[in-house]
DNA sequence: CAGAAATGTAAGCCCTCACTTACGGTAAGT
DNA sequence: ACTTACCGTAAGTGAGGGCTTACATTTCTG
């Protein structure tokens, strides 16, 4: 197991708050428009049916999982995507896929003898 | 009401809803020990702190999304991860970050004034 | 300096969802 | 056939989180 833990017995790792931020669908759409251009938070709002202190709220969380960053910019606050901040979630579900398929590979090269088979 | 239902964005993609299933410590843990060998529910339900009902219920929720594949094997029900299932994610993340370097790219060169921008 | 504009935070409501126990159903063992 | 094992589903409960309104703070503007 290459993974940290996904259960409640560690501090959350970068990937698994990115990934619980990406799960609501207004944080999504966030992150789609800030992903074509930096945005303050009142513009945001506008074009999201949702209030502006939601919005904030939002920002919050998606800043704490490392996939913004903010600016501010007089009396607003510029936010942008975190460049680099999707990193750790695809590197996760990169090691998942690869070991998936070695899985796979090797339940194909030899179909028995696992832990869970019957052990009568 | 706050909408109810949630898609800004369109009908719920495969992306939306395996991430929506993967934000789940429980689901992850799952999907993590079917990366490294496929195992039938109470296997499953062993190492984890939830009821064997649970267990079910998640891989349900982890079938739903594309994720997970069962098949019977005599009483017992194999899961195996999907090895597609992660595909549409991954897709979506890389497009999530090729449009944030596209639009760096363009903020740095940028010339013209958005809207919000302030002007001098 | 007064007023407006933009934002973050606090308090509270409500709905979703993860979990449990209880039950019904199917396949294997004796 | 009876019993045992494994599994999925139904019903009900409790905690978490997303949303709103109200307020405090900072900054620009006239």
């Amino acid at each position: 197991m290459a993974y940290g833990n996904s259960d409640h017995t560690g501090t959350a790792h970068p990937y698994a708050t990115a990934l619980e931020a990406l799960a609501d669908p207004t944080r999504r759409a966030i992150v789609e428009r800030l992903s074509a251009a930096p945005a303050p938070v009142g513009v945001l709002a506008a074009g999201l049916p949702v209030s502006r202190p939601a919005v904030s709220q939002h920002l919050k969380v998606l800043g704490a999982a490392g996939l913004v960053i903010s600016e501010p910019r007089g009396a607003r606050r510029i936010y942008r995507l975190a460049p680099k901040g999707l990193a750790p979630l695809r590197d996760y579900l990169d090691t998942l896929w690869d070991d998936a398929l070695a899985a796979f590979a090797a339940e194909a090269h030899r179909a028995s003898a696992s832990d869970w088979k019957d052990s009568s």
